[in-house]
DNA sequence: AACAAAAGTTAGCCGACCCTAACCGTGTAC
DNA sequence: GTACACGGTTAGGGTCGGCTAACTTTTGTT
């Protein structure tokens, strides 16, 4: 069962949203991407019955080591196109926006292909 | 009422066919995209409602003015990505498949970067 | 002309994924 | 200790865009 766009959008926003608070609440995502309380609350829901997302003793949110394999991936992708792109010139607002759709839609074989070549050529 | 994912490959479908044998019909349509005829019939229509594209006097698909426009630039998008993707190394299959999800995705600007950044250096 | 095959359309369904409205539970303010 | 704000969830709705089934129309063959 891939993960879809969304799924890999709320998962990406755990991660990060983790990274500065480690107390993640629903509302908190809710906030992060713009959408509804039942709309996260739902969606999270189903990540969690996938063994992506659990809830923490607090009742918090926390990615389990599957979910946070799958939103590190994810968010590398975001870091990396977001610089690549501003290393051709786009503003850093436009760099992310592009960045945040692609990421979702950019094979293995092609995103390590711009690794590498940015590896090389720092561009 | 900007185009999303689905209507934009509809319309390069068409441009793309109209290259290949001026006489378009909904079934090549289909079978170029894996779809039903039903599918197809009603994206169509939704588009020659939008002024995208017309069928002429023998029944075949054509591309408006407007259509013809969009589809091009779709198309630019598609056969740039490809090009970049392959300069990076990646086969030609999966270079052409990125490129065919991400050319829906990608903002003018970061396009426009990409164009430039590969006429300076040809990768 | 008659019939079969192919193309097109209509009707209706389903999944993904967003929404609002409304209800529940908990914690803080007075 | 009641009340209300806040977070979470349930129920139900809407759009997008696929699908199948079944009907109609066109085409082509004999």
């Amino acid at each position: 069962m891939a993960l879809l766009e969304s799924g890999e959008m709320y998962l990406e926003t755990i991660y990060v949203l983790s990274q500065e608070s480690s107390s993640v609440r629903g509302i908190d995502i809710a906030d992060h991407l713009g959408y509804s309380k039942p709309s996260v609350s739902r969606a999270v829901g189903l990540l969690r019955d996938e063994g992506l997302v659990k809830k923490d003793a607090d009742g918090y949110f926390k990615l389990t080591e599957a979910g946070e394999i799958l939103a590190k991936r994810i968010y590398e992708r975001h870091t990396v196109l977001t610089t690549l792109f501003i290393n051709l010139g786009v503003d850093e607002k436009t760099a992310s926006e592009d960045a945040c759709r692609i990421e979702h839609y950019i094979s293995d074989k092609t995103f390590d292909a711009i690794k590498d070549h940015m590896k090389k050529y720092g561009a």
